[in-house]
DNA sequence: CGTTGGTTTGACCAATTGGTCAAATCAAGA
DNA sequence: TCTTGATTTGACCAATTGGTCAAACCAACG
């Protein structure tokens, strides 16, 4: 993937292209996206949005190829020579992180997997799969050594995601019920302690 | 809301509009979906489905209408005078059932909720938070009492949301990574021991 | 059988959709 | 300054969108 030369103007279109894209993708989804909607959120015309990128698909597939290019991240740097207890917290903890720094791209994800993952079914059952399975391996490894309670290491996994990618994903849920903006700090307390009870209970026998 | 008398045509055909539409709109959202696309799932002309549902709006409001109608059943179920850790993991356990029973309805939430909850923004920052509000000052006594492990009650309910939620509206998501869709007892077991080490969390002193 | 009210449809509409194209404009180096 | 290539635009297009309407159809009851 060598990154051709871009111009300054070439740079900065793209970027707000993408940016534009991001904000319209990650709330109403491919198909319920228009160009002319991210054209003028990018302050193009749409002639010369489509002169940057040759249709909408395009524009949708780099901002997916963009999010998978780091949406993994945070479990590959779980390692297994870590305390298992802490790679498993600072895991959770990167992913809440990503869900309060790119809530869109958490969305945009979401957006994607709700239209049943047309652009991503390949890697979702090839790299994340693969890579899933592998960090199980490694999940079940400490549970055999002692250092966790015994686990189902692939729904360990789903917890984490789904229990930090909620704050992104229903933002405006929470901040409805909770009538406030400011409970990050709330949220990564209680998952704290939701997954040290579960990885630290004592195994009965 | 009183039902109007309907013929059994009308009843059919609604039915059908409304199996199609929630079909179509729990995938794409609202914006997303066609009204061709409905008619053509419900096997009537547009201008006929246009007979039974005055507009797209329509359809989708009664979508949305009959799901809330239904979906805070298993919170408001979850009674102060039951054993806590019981009550609370049958809540959990029921949501997980709707999960498996309606995965379209929590898709259709979740996309509503996704583009910013403009149809039923009202309901969340009103029913929704009272009957939260009102449950976790419920859960709060059962901390107070020393019947559960201290917790913050809107986070623990946002928990239970999220990770039942995950497995309905991730559904294709879990399937590729498990590589099977038989996960559903496995997802219940898990779940169970999660929830059920944090809420029994030896009170430190 | 005829009528009546519910049902269905083909034709149609204006607006919007994703996308094209040739012409015009602009930026920057020779 | 002139030129060249990058950039921008207005005009345009066919297809699709949500929705309308009058006419036709049909089931059932008197």
């Amino acid at each position: 993937m060598s990154d051709k030369p871009q111009t300054r103007i070439q740079a900065k279109n793209r970027a707000a292209i993408l940016a534009a894209g991001l904000d319209a993708f990650s709330k109403y989804g491919f198909r319920g996206t228009t160009l002319d909607q991210i054209a003028e959120a990018a302050g193009l015309s749409k002639p010369n949005l489509l002169y940057y990128f040759p249709s909408k698909d395009a524009i949708y597939t780099a901002l997916l190829e963009r999010l998978l290019d780091t949406w993994l991240d945070p479990l590959i740097a779980m390692k297994a020579d870590g305390d298992p207890v802490e790679e498993i917290l600072a895991y959770a903890m990167r992913k809440l992180e990503m869900s309060r720094d790119y809530p869109r791209e958490s969305r945009l994800f979401a957006n994607e997997i709700l239209q049943g993952a047309p652009h991503i079914a390949g890697h979702l059952s090839g790299d994340l799969r693969a890579l899933v399975d592998e960090k199980a391996v490694v999940i079940n490894g400490w549970a055999a050594a002692g250092k966790i309670a015994p686990v189902d290491p692939h729904h360990l996994i789903f917890s984490i995601w789904s229990l930090t990618q909620h704050y992104a994903d229903f933002e405006v849920q929470v901040n409805a019920v909770l009538g406030r903006e400011d409970w990050y700090d709330d949220a990564g307390a209680h998952l704290d302690a939701l997954l040290r009870a579960r990885l630290q209970a004592r195994v009965p026998g």
